[in-house]
DNA sequence: CGAATAGTGTCTGTTAGACACTATTAA
DNA sequence: TTAATAGTGTCTAACAGACACTATTCG
């Protein structure tokens, strides 16, 4: 997953082959006999899409009877959180693999919108899957520094409140969100400004790497 | 997991083959080809310990290569949360099944005391298993009511509040506790009063039904 | 200076803990 | 009445959101 122009994305990967032909999957494969299943994930994640450099966790595992037509498969399923420069080429010049919008709509439901605008159709039991790591995602933003895994090495406290409103989906106070954000402690300022653009720069901020949270 | 004499108690099956002979571990078994993870986990702890009615929820997989020093084993863990009445006689009897208290000595360290009081060994990484349990049950503890799964029907609020000490490991205020409960709208007043055998019986409360919270 | 964004000071309502208090029961 | 526990009223400190303000940059 990756916040991009405000919007949180996911990766998807189009199915050509079964039942589920023309709809779209969670990127996924086997685990080895001689890798742990967090290595599988990573793996798979390297492989498919992404440079290193990303925070992963598991999510659940999904072990009903007849959730792939196919057979009896378990899934073990990761979410991954990663800025967006850090997909490779090969996602924005497929056409199997895509960047698709989370969006909510109802309660409770979810769809996800390609670049394109298009509604995508999700395989098998796949929304189920990202509607739980939408709502874990959710609920460990505001006690974890888990929305810094979304923004690159650096930057600045309007961006991640931007990530932070993405994935909750509803604006928030820029005063509350920046005392909130420097009281936790889970990152420092660089001195260094932005590039500076337009008007004001803002404050240029890093990760802590003490301070026990997150990803190594 | 249940709560006994103010201790959190967890359900520990004593191992004699291989090379954990002697060491306590928690009770599992296979997934069988018609059946989903979570309703072996279930029939498992049915056929070893407990009657039905208990609650219970994914915790973790766990799948690094090296942690069954006998193979390969993926093992997804469950952990169920039940009133203490609901352990079958078995459990008391057995020499092969204890209910054993949880203790966290210093920090992130963990052991598990018999009632005869003496601590015992745990097998493979099954204290590991249980420090995330323990940590888990802990963060949902005030966001859900989770708590109630370790109490019977009807319950007193001094109970309620005894549990959740037991959870957290430190003493929690008494009118503070009270009204967050209550405002909380897990739980309902059932005008009954405790049986009453000394001095002023409290009042019995029960758990709303309604209220998209917790077990079916 | 004006436009636009960065960043801050302050007020207010909500909430959690501490403390002290009242209420109810059996002996 | 006394002992013991149930249950409540109130004060205070911490915190989150809202609002309005100041600060800095470019043209």
């Amino acid at each position: 997953m990756s916040v991009v122009g405000g919007g949180l994305h996911v990766l998807l990967a189009r199915r050509f082959d079964g039942l589920q032909s023309g709809k779209w999957a969670l990127p996924g494969g086997f685990v080895r006999i001689d890798e742990s299943v967090d290595d599988a994930a990573k793996r798979v994640l390297r492989e498919k899409a992404a440079m290193a450099g990303f925070y992963m966790e598991q999510l659940y595992t999904f072990g009903d009877v007849d959730r792939d037509p196919r057979g009896r498969v378990v899934s073990v399923a990761y979410f991954a959180l990663l800025d967006a420069g850090k997909f490779r080429d090969v996602v924005i010049h497929s056409e199997e693999l895509a960047l698709a919008c989370l969006e909510e709509c109802a309660k409770e439901s979810l769809a996800v919108r390609s670049s394109a605008g298009k509604i995508l159709p999700l395989a098998f039991d796949h929304a189920t899957i990202l509607k739980l790591a939408l709502h874990r995602l959710r609920g460990k933003l505001d006690y974890s520094d888990l929305g810094l895994a979304l923004l690159p090495e650096q930057f600045t406290l309007r961006q991640l409140q931007e990530v932070h409103e993405a994935i909750l989906g509803h604006p928030l106070s820029k005063p509350a969100f920046r005392r909130r954000m420097l009281d936790k402690g889970w990152i420092e300022a660089t001195g260094q400004r932005e590039p500076a653009g337009a008007f004001r720069p803002a404050e240029l901020y890093s990760r802590k790497r003490r301070g026990a949270n997150l990803y190594p």
